[in-house]
Order: structure tokens, then C-alpha cells, then sequence
DNA sequence: GTCTATAATCAGATAGAC
DNA sequence: GTCTATCTGATTATAGAC
């Protein structure tokens, strides 16, 4: 009967699929917390509860985790792009997606990777699901900054390549960890001064 | 006699300095290329051609000798803002500090640290040299972006350290090697390009 | 697939002769 | 202070039983 032999082996691929989801979410919060060289592979073994032996039946190695979780955020943040209310203009979904990095960022669930590692690098390029996903990302952001330059809320001076990457670096931004670090302000003043700053710049206006 | 023996100390003294000297060189550019983490002791004995255990008469950690760098670019930063030609507006005067560290990054010599890393923060605060000399470049970077504000050229909205925190965070922009990596801009243009973002943002004026 | 136990390697730091 | 040789500990990765 196929009715009594298809739930089993969903429930076991299920069961399997949870447990790797669990080791990302944990290489996830590591790396944002951490950084990928000061992380180990045994701390996202303990705190998942299994032994680092099983942990490489899932990832072939250390980088191929990492490159799994940075899938793991792209695809988040794809959905969120794709969930974006069609009914705002290009430069306010910019915006949203920048503060939801930030805030991301804040929270703790912002991985960060070292950009010179190359085995890292080769690692990220090898992974479908995060390159498709970062293919696409920077699809729909850079159609919107190409539409918000066209109704003149984007500086039309800069190419759109250089307004993606500065986006994409708020990401990752080191003045959101040195505010927070000051104590003097909680999240949503954090973000409001940033996005302040990256949008109309430090000059008067 | 004096004349004949201070300077035999002297060309000891000056022997040990260079060393040092060297060993902070390589340091620094071997922190720019890799970081801190990916970067060994091994490879800095080995390029200044000295033995590991040598290296460690000198600075008691790796940690120690990355604080010597850290202080010795603090040092050359502040030799810069205090040669600045007094007639500048405040607004140039940190527009000028700005893009010195940009294109220091751009040459690879700029080296740069994680932010989350520990012992390498205490390493950093115990070093008086490193100390000492971020308090003067910051006090010295505070008081032009105040006056900058008092003549309604930085948005006055935007509290001082903020503005303060936003420049120092241009020194370890991604956006420069990213835009580096496409091959398609030298590095005048990068930087012209990225201190548009910064100070006009990315928004039409 | 999961486990225990272990290999293999590498890097920071040190001992001790000179 | 500088060297060679070594220690120590941590980390990635794997072997083999169940």
C-alpha cells in the first residue's frame, strides 16, 4: 500500500530535514556571533546535541555548512523581497530592505563571512541555492534602483552597481555594533540614524 | 667618554627599533591581506627572516604585536589630520582624512581587524600607544565634524559620534573591494564614487 | 545515521643552548 | 636576542562499531 509506505519515509526525511535545519540555525547564529575562523565545528555539534561524526554525514565540511546557511539567509531574504507590498515606491522598498538587513544585524542572525577566505569563497560559489538566490536578490534590488533613479529618488549620477553594494554592505555594517555598543540607543533609533546616513549622507541638505 | 659610548648604545637601540619596525610592517600589510585570524606568526618571522621565538622576545602575543600595528597606523593618521592646511573648511578637512584611509585600504595597507574577537579587544585597550592615539584622532575628527555643523555643512540632525563612527567605518568598507574586484573602476574613481555615497548618500539631491 | 575514539594537522607559545 | 627544536592545545576530518 502506498498509503502506509509514503508517510514513513516522510516522516524520516522530515526528521532529517528538522536536523539540518537545526545545524544551520545554530552555524547561523555562530557565525553572526562569531565570525566562520573563531567558530567551530564542535560548538554547532554541542549545541544541536549530536556528535561532530554525524554533523559531517550531512555537510562535507566546515565551509559547505557555512555556504549552506548563507543559502539559508538568501532565501530569506528572498522571500521577503518577493513579499514586498507592490503598492510602495521603488525607493521605500529599497529602504525596507535595508532596515530588515540592519535589524537582522541587531538581532544577532546577521552571519557574517570574511570576505578574503578563499575556500570560503569557492565554497559559496559552489552552492546553487546561494548563488541562485544572490543572483536573484540583486535582480530585484537593482530593477528597483533603476526604477527609483528613473523617478528621480535615486541619485542618477551613480551606477546602479555601486547604490547595490552600498546597500548590500549595511549588511554588515560595523556602525550598527559600535552604537549599539555605546548603550545609548536601543534598535529602531540605531537603524533611523544609519538609514539616515546612507540615504541622504552626512552632508546638510 | 661619553661621545664614544652613547653611540654604540645608540646603534643597538637603533638595530632593535628597526627590527621592530619591520616586524609592524609586515604585520600590517599581512592584516590587510588576511586578517587577523588567517594571518600566522609564522609567516611574519618568516618574511622579516628571523626565528618565531625572536618575534616573541619582542611582542609577548600575536595579539600584542597586531596592537604595535593598530598604533603605528593610528600614529601615521594622526601625523595627517594634525599636517592638514588650516584654510580647509571642516567639511574638506574630513572629506580629505576620509579618503586618505580609503585609498590606504585601496593599497592594501590597511589593516583590518574583527570586530567581535576578545583578546584581541583587551590587547587593543592595553596598548597606551593605540589608545592614546585614537582618543587624539577622534577628539581631533569631533571637533572639525562639530564646526562642520555649526557652518550648516553636515546635517546638524545627526549626533557627532555618529557621524564619527560613519567615517572610521569607511577605512573597512567592503564596498571598496567589491568595486575593486569588478575591474572596471580605478581607484580614483572608487573613491570618488564612495565618498559620494557617504556624504551626499544615495538619495537625488 | 549516529556514536566513540582517534587520526592528522596546524598554530601559538616556550625551553634551553649559544 | 637569536637560534633550533619542541610542547601544548585546539581544530578539521575520519574510521569503524552499532
Amino acid at each position: 500500500m502506498v498509503t502506509t509506505k509514503a508517510p514513513k519515509v516522510s516522516f524520516k526525511a522530515q526528521m532529517l530535514q528538522a536536523r539540518e535545519q537545526a545545524l544551520i540555525d545554530v552555524m547561523n547564529r555562530l557565525l553572526a556571533e562569531k565570525g566562520f575562523e573563531a567558530m567551530t565545528v564542535d560548538e554547532v555539534a554541542a549545541e544541536v546535541g549530536i556528535a561532530k561524526a554525524s554533523l559531517y554525514k550531512h555537510f562535507p565540511s566546515k565551509e559547505d555548512l557555512a555556504a549552506a546557511a548563507m543559502a539559508h539567509l538568501m532565501d530569506k531574504a528572498l522571500a521577503f523581497v518577493q513579499a514586498m507590498p507592490a503598492d510602495q515606491s521603488a525607493l521605500d522598498k529599497l529602504r525596507a530592505t535595508v532596515a530588515w538587513t540592519m535589524r537582522l544585524k541587531l538581532a544577532g542572525q546577521m552571519p557574517t563571512l570574511p570576505s578574503q577566505n578563499s575556500t570560503l569563497r569557492t565554497a559559496l560559489m559552489r552552492n546553487k541555492g546561494y548563488m541562485d538566490g544572490l543572483m536573484e536578490v540583486s535582480e530585484r534590488l537593482g530593477a528597483w534602483i533603476e526604477e527609483a533613479q528613473a523617478q528621480g529618488q535615486v541619485n542618477t549620477a551613480l551606477q546602479p552597481v555601486v547604490v547595490l553594494y552600498t546597500l548590500f554592505a549595511r549588511a554588515c555594517d560595523p556602525v550598527l555594533e559600535f552604537l549599539k555598543a555605546t548603550e545609548q540607543y536601543d534598535d529602531d533609533a540605531i537603524v533611523d540614524m544609519v538609514m539616515s546616513t546612507c540615504f541622504d549622507g552626512l552632508r546638510q541638505r
